[in-house]
DNA sequence: ACCTGAACACCGTTCAAGT
DNA sequence: ACCTGAACACCGTTCAAGT
């Protein structure tokens, strides 16, 4: 019955979510084909009918990833189209933290050494979501709010941060004095607010 | 000869070197415990008189890189001490990405997920790194340049700025519109000049 | 103390084959 | 088209043993 379902075309999709929920428990490093497909019911060769090989999954599942953070960003945005481009944007970096701290699955393979040439999906989605923070910088610039830099360098910069941040909270590499009784929301947001002021007087 | 020197305890020097070169030219997931102890010409199993596991073979191999990023960040510490902060600041956030992109093997592993209560000794390390940035930031503040926020807040928001960016870099994640012709240093230094104006007007 | 060899339970991947 | 089973060359780790 479950079994043959595969025979109808959602074993591709259960290789996700199974991919997915192993990497979430035991961590990308014990992550494995045969195991993936043991927990599905399926032989040890039956993921080969639906990815190239190991890293083709995990670039499927990145890929996925950026295609569900894309989501939420747009939730947010559109939650948040009465206030500022700044709260907008300060939303979008609370969203992407606690995507990834939910997901920790997808923070484990996002901007893994899944080269963009070989998975031109996976580099079409990761700048889909990169493209949501573009346009909220685009629009607070246009109000007055942002600084009129590249509008791409300057979403670049959250960007870059928002995953440097992610994965030192994921992997618990923050000093202990600094993460005291705050909870990954608001040290994201603390740390965001340094970003978006800026650190130099006179700025 | 070669090999009777192991005997003379520099093996565990050998497996951290041909550890991290295996890293840098494989990368991490094609790196394995039987293919490092080959390469220094001892048997498979001769790993395990100094270290635990293969998690502990990466552990004081992130242990070394942040051990060795601290003695850059001193050399271009000192080399500018005769010039403001700020460019101290900058000059130690050009070190660190060109020590990354010079050290990928380090990078791989610095930040990876070898949890600070197993290993201490990395845990010391990675703060040594750390707080000779909250050291620049805390004189920059001294001295009025520097907004006068919590030093490791500020030091902080670099530090992670500095890991997202260089991983981004590393694997190729950013929009290519953005790094056209520009190097990766060039990459950086501009990216961290956003962080230290700041993005909103009137900051 | 430092290293080796055999053994175990696992991998990813390929190939021929089954329905 | 979709899946299986046997086979291959690898792993990490343990254990008993060698000097």
């Amino acid at each position: 019955m479950n079994k043959d379902s595969y025979h109808h075309g959602d074993l591709k999709h259960a290789l996700l979510v199974g991919a997915c929920e192993m990497i979430a428990t035991e961590g990308i490093q014990n992550m494995s084909l045969r195991k993936v497909a043991r927990k599905i019911g399926v032989s040890h060769n039956a993921p080969y009918q639906h990815f190239a090989d190991k890293e083709a999954l995990l670039a499927a599942v990145a890929q996925e990833g950026f295609q569900r953070l894309t989501d939420e960003l747009d939730t947010v945005i559109e939650r948040t189209s009465t206030q500022s481009c700044v709260e907008q944007l300060k939303a979008c970096g609370n969203t992407y933290i606690k995507f990834m701290m939910d997901n920790s699955a997808y923070l484990e393979v996002m901007f893994g050494p899944y080269p963009y040439e070989d998975y031109p999906e996976l580099a079409e989605a990761g700048l889909e979501s990169l493209q949501r923070l573009i346009a909220v910088v685009a629009r607070g610039q246009a109000s007055g709010e942002i600084k009129s830099l590249n509008p791409v360098e300057v979403a670049g910069t959250v960007w870059m941060s928002l995953h440097g941040l992610s994965t030192i909270l994921r992997n618990g590499k923050l000093p202990p004095q600094l993460v005291s009784e705050r909870t990954p929301t608001q040290l994201a947001s603390d740390f965001l607010d340094v970003i978006y002021e800026g650190i130099l007087v006179q700025a």
